[in-house]
DNA sequence: AATACCGGCGAGT
DNA sequence: TCATACTCGCCGGTATT
């Protein structure tokens, strides 16, 4: 690579977003365990936790957890406090960081409601001591002015300033040089790198790949032949820190609404079940001037499988009768 | 042969 | 029953042009 493509990429991931943004709300709960729920209204307590802060993760709640399993954690803690996620306020803070972050690069490309990532190689001229000082102001800015702390990871990709974020949080700031990459990477488990997942960590498992140096040698032909022409080059590229994806702002392409359902459906009316939904993508569509052309309903069993069907129209369209 | 679409998975927050 | 609510990307297969 020629020395005029080399960048610095600069991962910011806001810390346990959704409980602190709730102990900013409510400071009398900030030394106490925070679990934030989703209740689903099947029951009492049915749902899920959808995030904690670290005090309560210190005792094993994490996110994904049954909030009945999360309770019974908790319940010789009689201070433990569980709210119900309130999305609106917490994107309304996000969006309010996402100016903050955007003023300090205008390269800005916003992952979630709590992660982003910065190319910040024009204003550090390519110098890494630069960039660890933007992280220090970025990091000043936010806890300044909204009272949150967040995590940052530099490096010369967004694969390796995403890795370099989530290897120390809360409250960190973790840069990897290019010389710094393969030392970093290498005695990982391959589990823990961006993309492999459960399933994937499985199979590489079962060639006898445990850690990324073991992914970063393996044969290519063979990679490409078990995870596909795609997959395949990606997964040993990632292996060796190599990325090329730019930062840029993507557009939203999907919008979705989902619920539980009160009960196992049996026999189910769609008409009267989708309706408010349909309503819903309806009014979202229509706020942000959006228009699809490919509209698709997804069910989940009680068996956790997943089973969906989708048109795509000729006419895009925001209508509600026209999704319903 | 190229492109679009479909349904299912996998991964991440 | 312990198992939320999103969003994005890839795969193999089929349909359309």
């Amino acid at each position: 690579m020629s020395a005029s493509e080399a960048r610095i990429i600069l991962a910011v991931d806001l810390d346990y977003f959704y409980a602190q943004c709730e102990e900013v709300r409510k400071p009398d709960i900030k030394n106490k365990p925070v679990v934030i729920c989703v209740f689903s209204g099947r029951t009492e307590d049915s749902g899920a936790v959808s995030t904690a802060n670290y005090l309560a993760r210190s005792m094993g709640v994490k996110s994904g957890i049954p909030i009945v399993l999360a309770k019974r954690i908790l319940s010789k803690n009689p201070d433990a406090v569980f709210l119900g996620m309130d999305r609106d306020y917490y994107e309304a803070v996000s969006e309010r960081i996402m100016e903050i972050l955007r003023s300090e690069a205008p390269k800005m490309e916003q992952m979630s409601v709590d992660e982003a990532y910065l190319d910040i190689t024009d204003s550090t001229r390519g110098d890494f001591v630069s960039a660890e000082k933007i992280a220090t102001r970025v990091k000043k800015e936010i806890l300044d002015k909204e009272q949150l702390t967040c995590s940052v990871g530099i490096g010369p990709n967004k694969l390796v300033a995403k890795m370099a974020v989530d290897s120390k949080k809360p409250n960190g700031l973790t840069v990897i040089t290019p010389n710094q990459v393969q030392s970093f990477l290498n005695p990982l488990p391959v589990g823990k790198l961006f993309g492999i997942g459960p399933k994937t960590e499985e199979k590489l498992g079962a060639m006898g790949i445990k850690n990324v140096e073991d992914l970063a040698k393996y044969d290519q032909e063979k990679l490409s032949f078990e995870f596909g022409k795609k997959l395949g080059p990606q997964l040993k590229r990632a292996a060796q820190g190599v990325d090329d994806d730019p930062v840029r702002e993507k557009e939203l392409e999907q919008l979705s609404r989902m619920i539980t359902l009160r009960h196992d459906a049996g026999k189910f009316d769609f008409a009267t079940g989708i309706a408010p939904l349909c309503k819903d993508i309806s009014n979202r569509m229509q706020t942000k001037g959006l228009f699809c052309r490919s509209i698709g309903i997804i069910t989940i069993t009680s068996e956790l499988k997943i089973k969906s069907r989708a048109k795509t129209i000729d006419v895009p369209t925001n209508s509600e009768a026209t999704i319903f």
